[in-house]
DNA sequence: CGAATGACAGATTTCAATATCTGTCATTCG
DNA sequence: CGAATGACAGATATTGAAATCTGTCATTCG
């Protein structure tokens, strides 16, 4: 029992994130997250409004850890922006095929909790098409890159390499042509990118 | 009673996507199919070996229909072949938008079908994929595009235009980004083409 | 007094019985 | 004789009753 310490939302988000594991996001219940905590379920509800915005918290948690990985590579002014874009790009293909390899389970259910929460994952692709902006304004600024749009381009850059980020095509990150179908769509980019 | 014609794959296929279009894909039966025709549910499976067989064959039929109207653009040599993948696009995506916006609950059946048949799916994406080759052949070898892989580049145009065909992403094809978002990506693309 | 509890109503899920469907095949029909 | 039938076994889906869960709140506890 851990019941000396005092119930704060951190420790609730932690066992949801256990319980989640553990029993799936279909068999996941508030009740299941009290019991883990030896606590009523009443006391849950006391942090967390509704189970709904239990979720969300854990799955923006979730994404921010995404985020944070990337955030340096947009943020290093010094490198040159083409790389910096290639990178950035590369290390988020690796670690979604490597979170979604590793655990696929544990995966699947991010991917449920994903796509319950429009919103939060609205603001995370609203991060993430931020940090883009600013590789391509240095680029741009720099003149590395074409005159355009920095905010347009982040966007077309982030769609296009969907298939390489969104969870709904997993199952393709593991066949034997993914690199390279990978290499050729960033190298299209990127050359359209050049002034 | 239509029980004086005799009974063909065709008219099968036919009633089928009636009962499709009227109970959806998780309600629609072979009895149901067999009841629309008159007959008795043993006469379908003469045409048919399995429910899966039959479902597959509607599903090829649907698909080929996208696939000629695509056709004649890939195929027409006289066209510059720039205006030409711009055109083949834009078409694709104008098509799809149409029928996910005209009848959302028939396209969403075909989703659940095309879901359930990754091998007829993959054809046509061969196909598809095979259209987009030879238009970027044209361009490589008239000048118009760098000297790229003709088969590995319409990879990554089909690939990277997925948000703008994939039914996945039907929701945001109505939202009033989508028209530009959909030319900032194909304006990057095509500058990734160019000598 | 503020944090935690647990009983409660209404919503949702589970489970087992019941009904329907799939696919086969011996038989009938034209 | 070949096409169509319908009874059948096993698989799948539906249904409704019982169990569980969500969210609230008056009460207890420290």
């Amino acid at each position: 029992m851990a019941a000396t310490e005092t119930l704060t939302a951190e420790r609730i988000l932690e066992a949801t994130e256990e319980v989640l594991r553990r029993h799936g996001p279909a068999k996941a219940t508030v009740v299941d997250v009290a019991r883990a905590l030896g606590v009523s379920h009443g006391s849950v509800y006391r942090h967390f409004r509704t189970k709904a915005a239990l979720r969300e918290a854990v799955t923006k948690r979730w994404l921010d850890r995404t985020s944070e990985a990337l955030c340096g590579i947009a943020a290093d002014e010094d490198r040159d922006p083409e790389s910096r874009l290639r990178d950035w790009l590369a290390t988020l293909f690796t670690a979604k095929r490597r979170k979604a390899g590793d655990d696929p389970e544990l995966f699947a259910t991010y991917r449920v909790l994903a796509a319950e929460q429009g919103e939060a994952v609205a603001e995370h692709v609203a991060e993430l098409t931020g940090q883009l902006a600013r590789i391509v304004a240095a680029g741009v600024a720099s003149g590395a890159f074409a005159d355009v749009e920095p905010a347009a381009t982040a966007r077309a850059l982030f769609q296009t390499t969907g298939r390489f980020h969104d969870p709904a095509y997993a199952p393709e990150w593991e066949t034997p042509e993914a690199d390279a179908d990978f290499e050729a769509a960033v190298g299209l980019l990127v050359r359209g990118l050049r002034p």
